[in-house]
DNA sequence: CTTACCATGTAAGGCGTTACATGATTCA
DNA sequence: TGAATCATGTAACGCCTTACATGGTAAG
């Protein structure tokens, strides 16, 4: 019913850009969806077989410079597929961060753990932004070369967004950890 | 090897606040955990007979009222194991954000249709802020009467920069795409 | 010469959702 | 009296990850 599956999706919208082995579609989903999705082998390589079946990719063996490669092109027929999943409202947005769940419940192990969740989510926060800046302003140089930039600007941004966000949070919820732990003293 | 099902802490969790039968522990994740987790029924009760055999929790049948229903509470072995667990570190934030598939790939659709899941999101996050915006009023008026409120707090408070960041990130991004389509316009 | 990375795949198994099955109670 | 909600569970199935299996190449 809720055909969850959106590896097809995915496949076909980093083929619509240009042509990908697996291998690279593996690390375009690592990089550049990074930090809204995830893919590995298991599922890229039998989806890519079923795309073929169905017609919406082509694959093309190269022997050319030294390793052989297996390239796949999008076809007429896939763009259509893509056009017309991409028209469809938003099923889901999902999040599930272990991070809250351990915050949450937190009591059961004291402020002192909370607050270590808490500064490894910073730091991990500050990397995937440093990150992200560099992408920013590689692609703000090359905005108008091709109009996927600009929709691939708009997830980085996202992404700045959301992160500076969380760091100010953590900065907030460390003074308040600290001033809680300060209370439970003079009590 | 890597652990990843999270359903026995998420219940230990709610547990060690208070006692609760399957049918409330649903409850609880849909709303005060729902913006950063999720589970089913399906998933619920398994775990739930599982963790007795482990002698995580105990049943307690009740008829008192009307409707016959089973309470569950928590055990010392089951507060331990949930401690311990608090006391490792996270192992995986995660994010599927469709809308951000959507827009990365939106080129094929065009600055219409990526225009449309921008506004949907932002109606979204809205509505998600406002009741998270309550929880927040009414948490901060009894930080004080039990610990755990201040744990919850946080993630509130975390669920709450979190959607307004997205609001703004709207915002902006529309102005870009309103801009672009009027270049487009001028070419 | 060995480590890291490139490159393609398969198999097993876990996790979790959806749908099904059943029935009581409350409220309009 | 019919709809919504309370309440507990099971079964089927789908998705995805991890681990396995294999081998080439580049760099230090």
């Amino acid at each position: 019913m809720a055909n969850t599956k959106k590896m097809d999706q995915v496949i076909l919208g980093l083929l619509s850009h240009e042509d990908l082995t697996g291998y690279d579609i593996k690390k375009r989903i690592d990089s550049s969806l990074g930090f809204f999705w995830s893919g590995s082998f298991g599922s890229i390589y039998p989806t890519l077989s079923l795309l073929e079946k169905e017609g919406k990719v082509t694959k093309t063996e190269t022997t050319d410079s030294s390793r052989e490669k297996i390239f796949y092109s999008i076809t007429p027929s896939g763009r259509d597929s893509l056009k017309q999943w991409l028209g469809n409202p938003v099923e889901k947005d999902e999040i599930r961060f272990e991070t809250m769940l351990k915050l949450f419940m937190g009591k059961e192990a004291g402020f002192d753990v909370t607050e270590y969740h808490v500064n490894r989510f910073e730091e991990d926060s500050k990397n995937k932004l440093q990150i992200l800046r560099v992408f920013e302003k590689r692609l703000s140089k090359c905005l108008d070369e091709d109009d996927n930039h600009k929709y691939y600007f708009l997830t980085v941004s996202f992404g700045i967004r959301t992160y500076e966000a969380y760091i100010e949070w953590c900065e907030e919820a460390k003074k308040k950890i600290r001033k809680w732990k300060k209370n439970k003293g003079n009590l």
